[in-house]
RNA sequence: GCGGCCGUGGCGAAAUGGUAUACGCGAGGGCCUUAGAAGCCCUUGGGCGAGAGUCCGUGAGGGUUCGAAUCCCUCCGGCCGCACCA
């Protein structure tokens, strides 16, 4: 405190000051530690409690928990963890039992790279970083249950992420009954012929029991829920691991750190999620989520309808598969392009040049083969960034084979192009120009025919050399398309496309299928830190899944956990994991239960979106040792119900930036042990909502380098730093901008529970909007009225009488509850605060002390904005028991209407008299009185009426002739 | 390029078909004070007017309606997502 505040305290000493917060947050934060104030009991189990409490309508209020990083909190941290602990505390005191609660994700890169940068082992550093994240968070108010806090670190809790990894290994996706099924069952399908054992590669088929354990291991993995394979993935040197298809940007770098990712073949961990995409896409139909997040999740899924139609090629019997949404276009395919990397390529590609062939399709090269080489080598040495600037020109070259349209036995050219994605449909397409745009440029480039199959609407005519791009629209209809057997001609789009699907399936030339562009998940990283994988290789190489007994796996302590990374740049490297090189841990003797025997450990990790894919129901049971989740509570909390058909998380906070990642992983997983029977709700969070971000003004000087943003001062609109002026723009918060906020700095100054309100009444919690130090102490100065309307400054006495309120202030009360439990149930933090001002206000206006039974439902009303203040004053106002298990108040709807209003009268929309008049008048009364008064009388000037509109009580509006 | 969201005082914002600017910041004036970066009171969208008043006003233009910040169309500006997805 500074020596100036000191002669305002001995004015008024029991004034509510930042000494006052500080001494009563301290103290109520104690208190509910001692209590156990925000323990939600559990129906049974070891979080057993108070069985009325339990007998309660549950609530189950989450904040996506964060990672505990070496920085510390700026005031836009806790921004969602604020609003889900007024939510929470509101609904506690509307009757509900509460669970709410926060953990750590601590596993993953920043963790790691940070313990790399200041030279600790990753756990030291991660858990000092909690423990002062947490003192950070206890001292904004936080109601959580701390019984059940934990972080995805702690051996007690990977140890079911690795159990979750095993049951996820251990299944298949049956997709008869669409649901994943334990792969004992698929083995006992192949060993009693109910299904048939797959082919191997040259083509014969065995009986199971002919097979060796590794083939019988390799058939498995082609139906495994988590499965190890060679495919092509995200290689990034730079960070020296592998990455999902999530993690890269659409330019081809790494997310985290920037780097360039490469393609490379490497045996790598996966998860079938591509199984789900379906369920994935139509489960959200049931789900509270922001429409936006909605959308993101089906564009990312990108399921679209179409036909799979085989296209003949060469002398073997082989035939190119593509996959089409216009399958009613087909007589319009006059080429096909493959993705370089397709497989067939190489197979297809004849010894010479077909007679005659066009120089501009050659490339100019002597024979196919080396046309193909080096188109290859061209495509492989253009970045994503590169390819995508150049989407505009097409290129490609002519494979020298021909394949058979089989509509109409045209002899079509097969092009490489890369512009045809292998990572999409099959990596090949048919081309027709007339109706693709990307088809049409090509076709032009290469001079290819292009057939006109849907008739324009737009007067361009069927003259295709005329044509400046493709026409394809859905609402027209087709010409040019028959055969035989089958015409298409002046059907619409939609007929044509069913007509053609029937007669191809009919013909064994192709079928309806439905494509999505959704990757199976790469889920290995090579990292230090994160999840061992329960799996160890025999001899053999075939991998193993450890016993539940030997869960958890912990991790080795090693002296090197850094990552070996490389030249970003250098494409032609591989990973190396960090625990591969640890020989003594990695080679082990176990007793899988066929004797003992040696094995290697799988030294790959799991990615840091593992612990947070199911952390939801370890908060239900976190200290089960035999179990998951016990099933009754998993129940209680995550069940369905009525009004929530899907069960889950009754409320989900956090940003929109894990639209597609953590959200569609975590719903992933959830799938898989309801398909398998551990939980009862498919979905994991019914109610998802995104705050927005708290954004932070950016100064910079002239070479545009940030300068610290408390030291800017502002003059007449402009703003200067050291005298120098410096431009003013709108950022993130950060320590690299200079500007950032600490809810500390905000803490000491005016207390937690003014943080907490000038959080929440900054304006709507999903809108992203600038952090304004001088504005915070407009909240500051409504907790000051708000004590001093129940505390005497001068002698700290309670000052509230026990007369009646009057009606003026009755009304004011009324409404002011009816209005903020409303905004509260809405999560309008913002205008709740703004109808208590108003209620405080005018308690303040009205002068004289303040009756009791408003002052104790006003300290209701703010209690789960201002927990701290809300305890003190509730104590002060003579209750024994605390305010957070309080009921809030009921408004009385007598006292919610105004005992006049004013009603408007406009003539033509204009305003033009206000009246004082009942709320309960009626339509033709109002009217009369309207008519009757002088101001309209004078308005409408002796004009006669051409109509009225009343709408009673507030206002009347009259049309002139 | 495609899709989505959003433009309201000096600033954060309220009002989602019915009195535009609630609530807060800032600013101006006053009280208290030796002093005020504390606290209290008043004023605060713009124009005209001494005043009562009156006209204008929600990015721009148009439309629907008795009535539009709100619904529809076109344009301008900003933010976000996806991006050769066959």
């Amino acid at each position: 405190m500074s020596e100036t505040n000191s002669a305002a305290e001995v004015a008024a000493p029991h004034r509510y000051t930042a000494a006052v917060a500080a001494d009563i947050e301290a103290r109520w934060q104690d208190f509910w530690d001692a209590n156990g104030t925000y323990e939600a009991p559990n129906p049974s189990g070891d979080l057993a409690g108070d069985p009325a409490v339990a007998a309660r309508p549950k609530k189950f209020i989450m904040d996506m928990f964060p990672y505990p990083s070496g920085a510390g909190l700026h005031v836009g941290h806790p921004l969602g963890y604020i609003a889900t602990d007024v939510f929470a505390r509101f609904q506690r005191m509307t009757g509900h039992n509460v669970l709410h609660t926060l953990g750590f994700d601590a596993f993953g890169l920043p963790a790691e790279q940070y313990a790399v940068q200041t030279g600790t082992h990753p756990r030291a550093s991660t858990e000092a970083n909690m423990v002062n994240m947490k003192a950070q968070l206890r001292s904004l108010g936080l109601g959580h249950d701390k019984r059940r806090s934990f972080a995805t670190i702690d051996p007690d809790y990977y140890k079911w992420t690795q159990w979750i990894f095993l049951q996820i290994f251990n299944s298949w996706y049956d997709e008869d009954a669409k649901k994943a099924r334990p792969i004992a069952e698929l083995v006992a399908q192949f060993e009693s012929g109910e299904r048939a054992v797959p082919a191997d590669e040259t083509g014969t088929t065995r009986a199971w029991t002919a097979l060796t354990p590794a083939e019988r291991a390799e058939v498995l993995g082609d139906y495994r829920l988590a499965y190890a394979s060679d495919a092509p993935v995200n290689w990034c040197p730079g960070l020296g691991t592998v990455l999902a298809n999530e993690e890269v940007t659409a330019d081809g770098r790494s997310e985290r750190g920037n780097f360039p990712v490469f393609k490379s073949k490497l045996r790598q961990w996966n998860m079938r999620i591509t199984a789900y995409a379906d369920r994935l896409i139509d489960d959200l139909d049931g789900l509270d989520w922001p429409d936006a997040i909605k959308l993101q999740q089906r564009n990312w899924i990108g399921r679209s309808e179409g036909a799979r139609v085989d296209f003949p090629v060469g002398t073997e019997g082989d035939a190119i598969t593509v996959f089409t949404t216009r399958q009613d276009t087909l007589f319009g395919a006059t080429y096909m392009v493959l993705a370089p990397e397709h497989e067939l390529v190489d197979k297809i590609v004849p010894a010479a040049w077909p007679e005659g062939t066009h120089e501009v399709w050659t490339g100019g090269h002597a024979s196919p083969a080396e046309a193909v080489a080096k188109y290859r080598a061209f495509a492989a040495s253009k970045s994503d960034v590169e390819r995508q600037a150049d989407a505009k020109e097409k290129t490609g070259v002519f494979t020298g084979a021909f394949a058979t349209n089989p509509v109409n036995g045209e002899q079509v050219p097969v092009f490489i192009g890369d512009y045809v994605l292998m990572g999409y449909g099959t990596g090949a397409i048919m081309a027709v120009p007339a109706g693709d745009q990307r088809d049409f440029a090509f076709a032009r480039a290469f001079e290819l025919p292009i057939h006109c199959v849907v008739e324009p609407t737009d007067g361009r005519g069927t003259d295709t050399s005329t044509w400046d791009d493709a026409f394809g629209a859905y609402d027209a209809k087709l010409i040019n398309s028959a055969n035989d057997e089958i015409s298409l001609d002046g059907l619409g789009v939609v007929e044509a496309k069913a007509k053609i699907t029937d007669w191809m399936a009919a013909q064994g030339i192709g079928e309806g299928t439905v494509n999505f562009r959704l990757r199976d998940w790469l889920f290995s990283r090579q990292r230090y830190w994160g999840e061992p994988f329960p799996i160890v290789y025999d001899e053999d190489g075939v991998a193993h899944s450890l016993p539940e007994s030997m869960l958890p796996l912990e991790l080795p302590e090693v002296e090197d956990y850094s990552p070996r990374t490389f030249d970003p740049d250098d494409a032609d490297t591989s990973p190396e994991t960090p625990l591969s090189r640890n020989e003594d841990w990695v080679n082990v003797t176990l007793d899988l239960g066929d004797g003992p025997k040696r094995y290697r450990r799988e030294t790959n990790t799991m990615p840091n979106w593992a612990g947070s894919c199911w952390y939801e129901l370890r908060y239900l049971d976190p200290h089960n040792s035999e179990k998951l989740v016990d099933p009754a509570i998993e129940q209680y909390w995550m069940g369905p119900r009525e009004g929530q058909p899907t069960g889950g998380v009754d409320l989900y906070v956090g940003g929109a930036e894990h639209a597609v990642l953590h959200l569609l992983y975590a719903r992933f997983w959830s799938k898989v042990l309801f398909d398998l029977g551990h939980i009862s709700s498919a979905e994991p969070f019914h109610k998802l909502y995104n705050q927005g971000m708290i954004q932070a003004y950016v100064y910079r000087d002239s070479r545009g380098f940030p300068v610290p943003a408390a030291e800017v001062e502002e003059r007449d609109g402009q703003y200067f730093f050291e005298g120098e002026p410096v431009k003013r723009e709108l950022g993130k918060m950060g320590k690299s901008l200079k500007n950032a906020v600490t809810p500390d700095e905000i803490c000491a100054e005016y207390g937690a529970d003014t943080l907490r309100l000038y959080e929440m009444a900054m304006g709507p919690l999903d809108v992203s909007r600038p952090w304004d130090t001088r504005a915070v102490v407009g909240q500051f100065r409504l907790l000051q009225r708000l004590w001093r309307n129940v505390v005497d400054e001068a002698s700290g006495a309670v000052t509230v009488t026990d007369a009646e309120p009057d009606d003026a202030t009755l009304r004011a009360l009324h409404k002011a509850i009816d209005g903020v439990s409303q905004d509260l149930e809405g999560m309008r933090f913002n205008t709740a605060i703004a109808k208590i001002t108003e209620l405080n206000n005018h308690l303040t206006k009205s002068g004289g002390a303040v009756s009791r039974s408003v002052a104790e439902r006003l300290v209701l009303l703010i209690a789960p904005l201002a927990p701290h203040v809300g305890e003190e004053l509730w104590r002060k106002l003579g209750h024994t028991s605390s305010v957070v298990h309080a009921d809030f108040p009921v408004a009385d709807p007598a006292y919610v209407v105004d005992e006049a209003v004013t009603c408007v009268v406009q003539i033509k929309g204009k305003v033009k008299a206000r009246l004082e008049v009942s709320p309960s008048i009626s339509d033709e009364e109002l009217e009369k009185v309207a008519l009757a008064d002088e101001k309209v009388v004078a308005a409408l000037d002796g004009a006669g009426i051409r109509k009225v509109i009343v709408r009673a009580p507030k206002l009347v509006n009259i049309v002139p002739a």
